[in-house]
DNA sequence: ATAGTTGCAAAAGTTTTGCATTGTA
DNA sequence: TACAATGCAAAACTTTTGCAACTAT
């Protein structure tokens, strides 16, 4: 029952899914290898939907939301919030932060364990902190 | 034509938006004195159209949004990204950061001037930082 | 066999748009 | 008077939901 010690980076999608207590079906797996194998990278449900489209897996797009949804739930992905036009997501969910390009909408990971915060107040009694988000927001090249 | 040293967080509503270059029109005008008398807070599109609908101002949703983004293109609002379901306006324009109550949606503003940043990476070529993000999310209190 | 999933279409929610009307300068 | 802004409703988008059909265990 015990977890080996292994990365999660390096689990294969089957693994993540029985890891995750998700019962490994078609969408499920095909998503999960289009989330996973490629290494971290970020994505949004219309653009994963895309992919398994092109790579040729029967999959609605309620399913592509619904399932993004699961592994976050699960663990599995992190909810990334820079832009109220649409969610992305991150199958990198080491402590990180983000540069975010304004004009295209990229994305690219900071690793989180260089980045110091001082000077922050503590959180309000009673609030517990989930999360601390950087984004850094970049704009054209001018 | 030279403009004051006054602080615009006390221009009145009318000032601010010659300043701005916007017509003063009456629905702009109404929405600025809910917007600005009020000190430093937080909208959203919603909010603020119940306010001028309790108010007894006569505005559509629609001009509220577009009001809202004019103001914020005017450099008089900063939109805050938080949350996909919906886009908060700020009327604190300098540079802070924010908590985050996932569980209420309220925002705290948290003074950038104290807040210290280390061990970031430079910005990508050709990019430049618009913006420095942060934000606590802040969970129940259990 | 059965309990959990999927697909689809339709609903829900926020935000934007188009155009006739109105109001400011 | 002219031109910009407004109001409204409808459109556009992203995201969620409900339920019958399906599928992994």
């Amino acid at each position: 029952m015990e977890t080996q010690s292994t990365p999660p980076h390096r689990l294969a999608a089957l693994a993540r899914l029985r890891d995750a207590k998700l019962r490994p079906t078609k969408q499920r797996l095909a998503l999960a290898k289009l989330l996973f194998e490629p290494g971290d990278h970020h994505v949004t449900a219309e653009i994963l939907f895309e992919q398994a489209q092109a790579a040729g897996v029967k999959v609605s797009l309620a399913t592509v939301y619904n399932t993004l949804h699961q592994f976050t739930t699960a663990g599995l992905l992190r909810e990334v919030v820079v832009n109220s036009a649409c969610t992305y997501f991150d199958t990198n969910i080491t402590g990180h932060h983000h540069f975010f390009f304004e004009d295209s909408g990229e994305l690219i990971d900071i690793d989180g364990a260089n980045v110091d915060i001082r000077g922050l107040p503590k959180a309000p009694d009673g609030a517990r902190i989930s999360r601390v988000d950087v984004i850094i927001r970049l704009s054209g090249q001018e």
